[in-house]
DNA sequence: AGTTTACATTGTAATAACTTAATATCGTAT
DNA sequence: ATACGATATTAAGTTATTACAATGTAAACT
């Protein structure tokens, strides 16, 4: 006996946006985006602190599952959620003491 | 501009059952649980068509990031989530299409 | 005591994720 | 064309996760 739905397409991929979500420089990401709604990669290595190189990491990984979406716009790529319900989750897990 | 620090026992316990989250075997656990309330591992492991051994080191894998609590009645541990707001957020990633 | 059912733990090996540093690309203006 | 600012990519070393298999423990029963 093995594996049942596993394969289902939804749940990985929910499975692969949960997993992505659990990094606190990306949840940290996710709430700047809750306030700003839209930030550069400048805006956002300088508010988090961190070195510029592992905020395009981060980014690049939190694009890849469809969790931010961005925008270039001269120099610069702007970033925010795409969806709604994403800042929901983290403010779920968040708030539970 | 908004202040964090990573050191924040909330964020690393928030981002640490976050990715605890984000696999499908312990997905579907939650949404057992949601249903049901209140599962023994032989009804789970059962129920997703898993090894037993699979099932418990997941499930024990959930209750150190206390996200679901355990009961053990005679032979049987019983299972359930440990806030609706762990469900919610599940529910809220698998809802982002 | 011995057996059965129900769970938990341990060891291992493969894979995946993270950090850091260095380098590369892209867009704009000079 | 060159330089500069902004962002992205690559590579390497380390650590963390995962499935699998096997073994161990615990409770209830005869």
């Amino acid at each position: 006996m093995k594996t049942l739905n596993f394969n289902s397409e939804e749940l990985q991929t929910a499975a692969s946006m949960m997993k992505v979500l659990g990094h606190p420089i990306r949840i940290s990401i996710i709430e700047l985006l809750d306030d700003a709604s839209k930030m550069s990669v400048t805006e956002i290595f300088k508010a988090l602190k961190i070195e510029q190189a592992i905020a395009s990491h981060h980014l690049n990984t939190l694009k890849n599952k469809r969790i931010l979406i961005s925008e270039r716009v001269g120099k610069n790529t702007y970033y925010s959620v795409s969806h709604p319900n994403l800042i929901s989750a983290v403010n779920n897990v968040r708030s539970c003491k």
